[in-house]
RNA sequence: GCGACUGUAGCUCAGCUGGUUAGAGCGCUGGUUUGUGGUACCAGAGGUCGCGGGUUCAAGCCCCGUCAGUCGCCCCA
């Protein structure tokens, strides 16, 4: 038992049902992305290390103790991608994707962090994204907003969920506030918990979404942004409100979100759930002018999001399956028959899946037990007589049966007939 | 990195305050029965009780360690 092989800590095995809902999340993501005009785009899993590294800060934890990094046989430092943005910033660079600007870009894949697992929370994850790339105007910001929205609607889970937002301004703003923050916990730091004293060194803002109760009070006292921005910081931030409620999109203010790298600016928003425990955040992104430019690229605005597809699948409804039938010699001999009968139904459309036993009613048991729609049993009358098709639905639609056999009767038509007990021929 | 809880058959679990050959359901295999086919019944295979120590006349049950899982803290790009 020991000695068997086990998946590495923090990923994860699916089939079935886990499968069909991971397999959903993707599809529907895939639909409506394209109904905004997200085009896909494609980046590696792994990139050179200062990929990340650059985007993140390198003095970080997150860079020195949560991604997956190796030396390549060449002796180059990569790392499993540890987010999307970074990859893909990286492409419009180094490919010169200005000159498509502005870009609405979407992927999605696996993603790495070498973290303690727990609900909601992989070593080996997957999300999907979306981007736009090169477009400065708050539209740019409910445009995707507003993807995002159209994805949860359409995945059936926004009710369980929903929108916060705050804005985190521009340099100015962000750099005359945090500074305000900082000063205002230093000078309560005795009141602080052991953890926000840590942060306050670390990355102050961070005791804003504290967990500890003994912060709450300060916490709600603390200097707000609103009081900090510039005349455009606020403007911007009025105009992406007025776009959210024009594309009628409800949403809470959280003055208390926030970004810890300083190349994020203005939007920050993030779709949360009471119902997957600690980690409530289903959706999130935010506006991020500042790192294209910090990459060593042109000075490029961009606003785009990330949602966690095992967090999704875990709110939605179990998928319905697709009908899928099956086809069942009667004997043996009539083995050649089945397979010419499932071709000729697979080209007319059905979904046929066969099943591998020996025995008939064995077959008839797996059929019944992987939930196929019905059976096509391939029959004869006597060792001489020619073989028939004859359909035996398990649904029990009137309509339907009849709709289901008129399709098959013409998918076979010219080489057998096709019969049913309770059916008219 | 820290904490709590859990670890018995392929899966989901039961196993009374430690007491003889460790159980059920599902699944699997074989058989009987039924049958324009999806049933029911019978039988069988399958377990170093995560692993290693310890206490005891006796440990799946108690103690220590270790590994793994779950959830939470930290962190959260």
């Amino acid at each position: 038992m020991s000695k068997a092989p086990q998946k590495p800590r923090g990923t994860q095995d699916m089939i079935g049902e886990a499968a069909a809902r991971f397999d959903h999340v993707i599809e529907t993501f895939n639909r409506v992305r394209k109904l905004h005009g997200f085009g896909r785009v494609e980046v590696p899993v792994f990139e050179a290390t200062a990929v990340f590294a650059r985007s993140l800060g390198e003095t970080t934890d997150v860079v020195s103790k949560e991604m997956y990094e190796f030396q390549d046989r060449g002796g180059d430092a990569m790392c499993l991608r540890p987010e999307f943005t970074a990859g893909i910033a990286r492409a419009y660079i180094e490919n010169g994707w200005q000159q498509l600007a502005p870009l609405k870009l979407a992927t999605w894949g696996p993603l790495f962090r070498y973290e303690r697992p727990q609900k909601g929370r992989f070593r080996q994850f997957h999300q999907l994204d979306a981007e736009i790339l090169g477009a400065g105007e708050p539209a740019a910001d409910v445009e995707v907003i507003a993807l995002g929205q159209h994805l949860l609607e359409e995945l059936g889970v926004a009710g369980d969920v929903e929108l916060t937002l705050n804005s985190m301004g521009d340099p100015e703003t962000r750099a005359a506030w945090s500074a305000a923050v900082a000063a205002y916990f230093a000078a309560h730091r005795g009141d602080l918990s052991e953890d926000s004293q840590r942060r306050l060194e670390a990355n102050p803002l961070r005791i804003l979404d504290s967990k500890d109760a003994g912060d709450a009070a300060l916490v709600a006292n603390a200097p707000q942004i609103d009081d900090y921005f510039t005349v455009e910081a606020g403007q911007f931030f009025e105009r992406l409100q007025a776009g959210l409620q024009a594309s009628g999109i409800a949403w809470t203010r959280n003055a208390r979100l926030v970004r810890g790298l300083d190349y994020y600016r203005h939007s920050v928003f993030e779709f949360i759930t009471q119902s997957l425990g600690a980690q409530g955040t289903v959706l999130g992104g935010g506006r991020y002018d500042g790192l294209i430019g910090h990459m060593g690229g042109p000075e490029t605005p961009a606003v785009g999001w990330a949602a966690g597809i095992e967090r999704l699948a875990m709110l939605v409804a179990e998928p319905a399956a697709d009908d899928v039938f099956t086809v069942i010699a009667d004997a043996p001999e009539l083995e050649t028959d089945a397979l010419i009968v499932s071709a000729l139904l697979r080209q007319a459309g059905f979904a046929i899946e066969r099943h591998f036993a020996a025995k008939t009613k064995r077959q008839i048991e797996l059929s019944k037990k992987r939930g196929n729609a019905g059976i096509f049993f391939v029959k004869r009358v006597n060792v001489e007589s020619p073989p028939y098709v004859y359909a035996r639905y398990l649904t029990e639609d009137r309509e339907e049966q009849i709709s289901l056999f008129e399709r098959a009767a013409a998918a076979i038509s010219g080489r057998y007939t096709l019969n049913a007990s309770d059916l008219p021929g």
